[in-house]
DNA sequence: TTGAAAGCGGTACCAA
DNA sequence: TTGGTACCGCTTTCAA
């Protein structure tokens, strides 16, 4: 059986479509008695509106701004493809998609919107670094009535519409958990971090040293170290790190910048000494957590969150539909065991 | 600016709208040399078919006949609503799901099929349970060109489009290695399944037992035991395995129905002392979790497991995009400091 | 307050 | 082999 249409119930109710739209829409000009007599038949009837007709109708086109650092591309590449997905995967609707690149989380991001200021997008994604620095410019930006959808990390009080991104916090109480259950002598352990200003890096330190506390009381943290998200400056304190005695039985390194880290540990010949457990997966990777050199690696999924924050932005724009303020997605913990899962996947970003 | 339509192609050619559809759908009774200038002046315009015209004007929908058991109800209650969301993201199509439900998993489903011989479903999505009972059947619906996706479990050999299901193997290893990591005694670990006829539990403990002899050299298997789902028959067979010492060091079950286990080791006073992995998560479990009780709970992730279906089986019968025969999806690893991402998400179901 | 009709961008059919 | 046109269901405008 064919669904009704507006036309089928006019033609129920001997009235025009016209009138049928003025009632479905609650617009004005309709006598109220009218309208309640549509609405009743409609629902009668199971009427469902047609989105194919509706779209084809409206033909609206939305313009998506999206703000991402080049580095690290391991990560932001596959974030890119999957808002990539999400576009091709929503049918009906016009996106053109206007990818815009700064050099890394918190640096040039600002300037880059400077420059955009006269852009008309209808939203807009961005991975955040300092909040203290982009916030002023996301409110800005939200202000002149453009969607923001945080990626990532997040920027609060910038009254960007929505964040989405790994939860960071229980990132950082899964490292602490993992080493719990791996290291049985009492020792230190160590983090390498991105930039504290990113708020998505505290969390995952203070997520770990809270929990360290709790699961591994044997377990005490040396202060944490910031590698700005430079390789030499994290192989160099890396290295640091790892010239005297006692060595830290672990370290969690909690950005995807981790090879400069690994090298430092090799080149000391720690290797399956120190537990480790990293950030994200990458090809080079692999052969670490396959030989058991890497205990875990916490998987933050760049191509999902892609493509979930943009889905959530489309429904906000096409359907009005609010996101929730924060959607914080669970990272895989990726094992020895379970590689092969997501090894397979990981070129192809 | 507008992107172009058939007509601004029809135009700048001074052709019609007719021989440009005829072109870019290499249909017949066209002049080669037509199609060529044509698709070569489309390209050049950039053209993009509008998804939201074309499924209005050919006004498909489709017939979906979705056969999943009853119990258990934590895990195919989700896979139900994973379903129909991806039926309601789906804009612009008219979707009909025909729900059918049978007692348990591979149990009445054959004679499900059997009564439902006249329908006419577009595709389906089905729960198989042992692949010799069921396979025929579906070899039978695909050959009346019915698009059959399996999800949850697996009936190769049977013609089936795809399916979709978290990798059974890979979940199997993933208890072996947390065992290896948690258990550090010499001892025997147990295996509780559902029933090794399903494709599902039968490869969980392939994955279990080839890894915990690689991982874990100090564990060995005991003989793998069968609850065929029925709480009562899983009770007695835990209480029977703990009766009498050694105790097995852990448990790993392997299916969703894991209360019947809880309460045996409960009532010999053994929660804490048998290192428990279990399968999936809903609410009676959660308590489990937080107080360190049970080591890990291996998710499966119902919802999207049905909606991954679902959308697989829909670009297939709209845009005969063939899908992946195998999609194999990583089960979440659950352990007390990620619960909190979970936990939230189960009630909705 | 209501009705009538145009048109969004395709597809499909009939006529030329 | 090509051109012309009706129509899918909805929104919107203009007329009544």
């Amino acid at each position: 059986m064919k669904p009704p249409s507006i036309k089928d119930i006019a033609k129920t109710l001997g009235t025009s479509i016209g009138t049928i739209d003025r009632a479905l829409h609650g617009r004005s000009d309709i006598n109220p008695a009218t309208r309640a007599k549509v609405l009743k038949k409609a629902e009668e009837m199971g009427y469902r509106p047609n989105i194919a007709a509706r779209s084809l109708k409206l033909n609206r086109r939305l313009r998506i701004g999206v703000y991402f650092p080049r580095e690290i591309a391991s990560f932001f590449n596959p974030l890119r493809s999957g808002v990539r997905a999400a576009v091709s995967a929503f049918g009906g609707i016009q996106v053109e998609l206007v990818l815009r690149t700064f050099p890394r989380l918190g640096q040039g991001d600002v300037e880059l919107f400077a420059a955009d200021i006269e852009e008309k997008f209808d939203g807009i994604l961005v991975a955040p670094g300092n909040p203290d620095h982009i916030g002023p410019t996301l409110k800005e930006v939200s202000r002149r009535g453009i969607a923001v959808v945080c990626v990532a990390s997040d920027a609060p009080h910038s009254e960007r519409l929505a964040s989405i991104a790994v939860d960071a916090y229980v990132s950082g109480a899964i490292a602490a958990e993992l080493f719990s259950r791996s290291i049985q002598k009492d020792g230190r352990v160590a983090t390498i971090t991105g930039d504290l200003t990113t708020l998505d890096h505290a969390e995952k330190l203070r997520g770990f040293a809270a929990n360290l506390a709790v699961f591994a009381p044997h377990l005490s943290l040396l202060p944490a170290i910031e590698s700005h998200e430079k390789p030499n400056l994290a192989y160099r304190q890396a290295a640091a790190l790892l010239s005297h005695k006692p060595y830290p039985l672990g370290i969690y390194i909690s950005t995807a910048n981790s090879l400069p880290v690994l090298r430092a540990v090799q080149e000391k010949g720690l290797l399956g000494e120190v537990q480790l457990i990293t950030t994200d997966l990458f090809p080079e990777l692999v052969q670490f957590i396959e030989s058991g050199r890497i205990l875990a690696t916490l998987y933050q999924r760049p191509f999902r969150q892609g493509r979930t924050a943009l889905e959530l932005l489309l429904r906000y724009l096409l359907d009005g539909v609010k996101p929730e303020p924060r959607t914080r997605l669970a990272p895989h913990i990726v094992l020895r065991s379970n590689l092969s899962l997501f090894a397979a996947g990981i070129s192809e970003a």
